[in-house]
Parts: structure tokens; C-alpha cells; sequence
RNA sequence: GGAGAGAUGGCUGAGCGGUUGAAAGCACCGGUCUUGAAAACCGGCAAGGGGCGACCCUUCGUGAGUUCGAAUCUCACUCUCUCCGCCA
């Protein structure tokens, strides 16, 4: 959600740096609607003055037994318009919030003009691909042929876009999971947390999924929503809150099933676990003041990054150009995974900072030095998607005879086991 | 699912329909005292918004209603808690 005042000050401004996300100049419409609704307001607020004026009146001249009836026909007379100019005013506040709350936040101005993810910079590469002196596998190719994973019983189950892991596979996702909370919160400074999956509208409307993204999300059936990622819930953590000045930086992290309806993605990604209905992520979630936010975000990719060192995975990050940001980022790491048996890379995490956009939807504040409520900075990042690391670690880990190795990191939490089978 | 209780400022907690935006306490900030600290005493301390401004408006879970006037009365909704039942 946008600060109205920024809008006001430099409407040009505004619009140019939302063009650069594709979205048509509006603030001519926003201001409008504002002068309006302030007109309305002001002139609310001044019949509300006199009526309440008249109400103390009333009161004096009544405990004197004094006769009131001309000042209440006054009041009744102002009533009528108080009805309607109420009315109006929320009406046009309503216009000017559902406005509002449909724009994406503005790009930080380091972020690379573009139009889709071919625009995005190559920010730096760690790592080497790993050299095969055979044909590099896929990796459902690899998890079917093991036995250990199996799409036909899950779509039996439950459709499309559904996996069954078994045994040792299975194992490896809960130990990728383990290994990654057991990073972020002994190394990287998160506190880890357990939280719903289930969530309230207004909560997604927090982080900005909501009113615009309904169709990516699996509703419970009731008013519940099923998280697309722990995001929601971590991030609304601090909502309506003021928090205290020295409790910043605040760092959480969880992990969770997330659920993406994928309604934009058919028949993409379809063969594998690539792309699921339902996947597990450890989140990164950090609630920092306003100038620390950015050096928090450079820190948090690097939180990211280091769980792929550990796992001695290649990879590259990129800068998401303006074209290719999520509606609440201000600024967008990915980090991509080499995949060999893909031949490309794949986003493996998203780390964002997301500014002030989504302390405003929340209501989420902390008091500064100088004694005044400010809205935090909120940032996210994936550290990381579970099911997608186990897929990078299947495909570079793969061995001639239809193996897989186990990272040495892994290894403790797999029974000292060097190999899947 | 059945029965009941409740929702007030950072927290606890008062609040006859009329200077109650809200007592009191705690916490916090400033001051006096002190070599320093503690204690004691004095003072300050909700949020959002409008107006160039003196000021004004809104908010006591949310939304409607009654009234000249609502934290206080009525209705609906949401949420929390207690007991019973069921259950991981």
C-alpha cells in the first residue's frame, strides 16, 4: 500500500516508477479522488464541531432547566447532512483504497529497467557445474527409478501436481529441512518459529496476496486460506503493532507446506516436482528499521546462499529487473540452482525487501529515537525451497549406476549414510 | 456441537447516556534530592486524520441502530476465555 502524501507530493514521479512495472499512470485518478474525499472530510469534520457544540449546550441550558428546542432543531437539521456527507466520504474512501491497494510497490531505483525475467542482471555465480562422464539424468528419472518417488499414486490420491516420496527420499526432505532451520538459527541469527498454515483474509491482504492474486490461493472451504508460503504468516507476526525500538532487527524462520494453486502455470513445469500444488520451504522472514533494511536484505540472500555452499550446490543470483518483481517487493534476489539434468538454471529462492508496502497494509510500526511511529521494512526470502533442493542435490549428486550421493553436510542427519541406495 | 463469561491506552484495570480521550496502578521518559544509585516527591506519557493556522474531527473488538448527545442502551458479526461433549 502506498503513502497517499508520496503520491500528492510527485504524482509524476509516482506514475513513471510504476510504468517501469507495467502499470498505467494513475495518479491523476488517485488525486482526484483524494481532493474529494477531503473536501467531503473537511466539511464533515466542521458540522461535526457544531453539533457536537450544540450537543454541550444543550447539556448547560438543560441542567439549568432552560428550554433547548431551537438548538435541537439546529442539530437536526445538520444530522441529515452529517448521514450523507459520511457517506460520501466512504464511499470515496473505499474507491481510493480499492485503487490503492491493487498498485505494486515501487521499485528501489537500483532495480534494472525490464520487461521479463530476460531483463534480469547475473549478479555474481559460486560454484562449478559438476562434470558427468555420462548422461545426466532427470530427476523424476532418477527418483522413479529408485522407487522412491512416485507421481501415479499421488495423482490417484489427489491429482495433479502431487508427489509421493518414500523412504529414503523422504528422509532426505526432512533432512534438507532440518539442516536449514539448524543454519538459520544457529548461524544466521533466526529464531524459529511454528505458525499457522491456515490464515485469515486480512493477513494476506497484509503481504499483498490479496484482494489481487485470490486465484494463485487454495481456500480451507470456511474463511481460511492455505499459506502459498510461511511468508504470510511470519510476516504478520507484528501486525498492528508499534514495536520497540531496540527488539529491531527481528529475524524468524519456519518451516511449512506452502500451496499454490498454479492457475497461471498450466502446462508448465509439468512432469516432475518441479512445480506442486503443495511444497515445503524454510522461510526467512526480517522486521528491521527502515535504514537498515537494505544491508538486511543483502544479509539475508547471504543466509540463503550459504545453505547452498553447505550443500556445495552451484548456483547464480540474479537482480529480478522491474518487469519480473512480485507485486510487494521493492527489490528482488533470486538465487537459481544448476540443474543438470535440466541443463538450466532454476530459482531455488526469492529473498525481497519489501520496504514499508506491507507494514502499511498490516499496520505494522515501531517507535524511533526521536519518540515517532514509523512503519517497519519487512523482507522475505526462501532459505529454501525444500522440494526443489532435493531436486538439485538428485540431479548433481547423481552416479553412473542410478545413485545418489548424500552431501557431507546431510550425511549426519541420514545416519551417516553416503548414498540414497 | 451444548452452556456461560468477556473484548477499554504498551500492560493491568475503573468507568450513573452529557467537559471521560477516558480514573487508578505498572512500565516508560524528564526533573528534584543523592558522591552515584535506589527510594521518595514533582511533571510528562494513546493512535489516526483534516486545516496555512488558532484549532478541529475520528477511534474504548467490527459494523449498523436509538439519541440533541453513546465506552455506557439495542441488534448483527468477529475474536478470546471457562465448563461439558467429541477428538489429534
Amino acid at each position: 500500500m502506498h503513502d497517499i502524501s508520496i503520491i500528492r507530493t510527485d504524482p509524476v514521479k509516482f506514475d513513471n516508477s510504476l510504468i517501469n512495472r507495467g502499470v498505467e499512470p494513475c495518479s491523476k485518478n488517485i488525486i482526484s479522488k483524494d481532493v474529494e474525499k477531503r473536501k467531503a472530510q473537511t466539511l464533515l469534520q466542521q458540522l461535526q464541531a457544531e453539533r457536537n457544540s450544540l450537543s454541550k449546550e444543550i447539556n448547560i441550558l438543560k441542567s439549568k432547566n432552560l428550554d433547548v428546542k431551537n438548538q435541537i432543531n439546529k442539530v437536526d437539521k445538520i444530522k441529515d447532512q452529517i448521514i450523507s456527507l459520511k457517506e460520501l466520504e466512504k464511499i470515496l474512501d473505499d474507491e481510493l483504497k480499492a485503487i490503492l491497494s491493487n498498485l505494486p510497490n515501487i521499485p528501489s531505483s537500483d532495480v534494472p529497467f525490464g520487461k521479463d525475467e530476460k531483463d534480469n542482471i547475473e549478479l555474481k555465480k559460486w560454484g562449478n557445474k559438476p562434470q558427468f562422464n555420462f548422461k545426466s539424468k532427470r530427476h523424476f528419472e532418477i527418483g522413479e527409478s529408485m522407487g522412491l518417488m512416485n507421481f501415479d499414486i499421488a495423482s490417484k490420491i489427489s491429482g495433479s501436481r502431487f508427489v509421493v516420496l518414500k523412504g529414503m527420499l523422504a528422509k532426505l526432505e526432512r533432512a534438507l529441512s532440518q539442516f536449514m532451520l539448524d543454519q538459520h538459527t544457529n548461524k544466521n541469527g533466526y529464531t524459529e518459529m511454528n505458525v499457522p498454515v491456515l490464515v485469515k483474509d486480512h493477513s494476506l491482504f497484509g503481504t499483498g496476496n490479496l484482494p489481487k492474486f485470490a486465484e494463485d490461493l487454495f481456500t480451507s472451504g470456511d474463511d481460511h486460506w492455505l499459506i502459498p508460503t510461511a511468508e504470510v504468516p511470519l510476516t504478520n507476526l507484528v501486525r498492528e503493532q508499534i514495536l520497540d525500538l531496540n527488539s529491531l532487527p527481528m529475524r524468524f524462520t519456519s518451516y511449512t507446506p506452502c500451496f499454490r494453486s498454479e492457475a497461471g502455470a498450466a502446462g508448465k513445469d509439468t512432469r516432475g516436482m518441479l512445480r506442486q500444488h503443495q511444497f515445503t520451504k524454510v522461510e526467512l522472514v526480517s522486521i528491521s528499521k527502515p535504514e537498515d533494511s537494505e544491508k538486511e536484505h543483502e544479509r539475508m540472500l547471504l543466509s540463503a546462499e550459504g545453505i547452498l555452499q553447505e550443500l556445495d550446490l552451484h548456483y547464480r543470483v540474479v537482480t529480478l529487473c522491474t518487469g519480473d518483481m512480485g507485486f510487494a517487493s521493492k527489490k528482488t534476489y533470486d538465487i537459481e540452482v544448476w540443474l543438470p539434468g535440466e541443463n538450466t538454471y532454476r530459482e531455488i529462492s526469492s529473498c525481497s525487501n519489501c520496504g514499508d508496502f506491507q507494514s502499511r497494509r498490516m499496520n505494522a510500526k515501531y517507535k524511533n529515537e526521536k519518540n515517532e511511529n514509523i512503519f517497519v521494512h519487512t523482507l522475505n526470502g526462501s532459505g529454501l525451497a525444500v522440494g526443489r533442493t532435493l531436486i538439485a542435490i538428485l540431479e548433481n549428486y547423481q552416479t553412473e549406476d542410478g545413485n545418489v550421493a548424500i552431501p557431507k553436510v546431510l550425511q549426519k542427519y541420514l545416519n551417516n549414510k553416503t548414498f540414497i541406495i
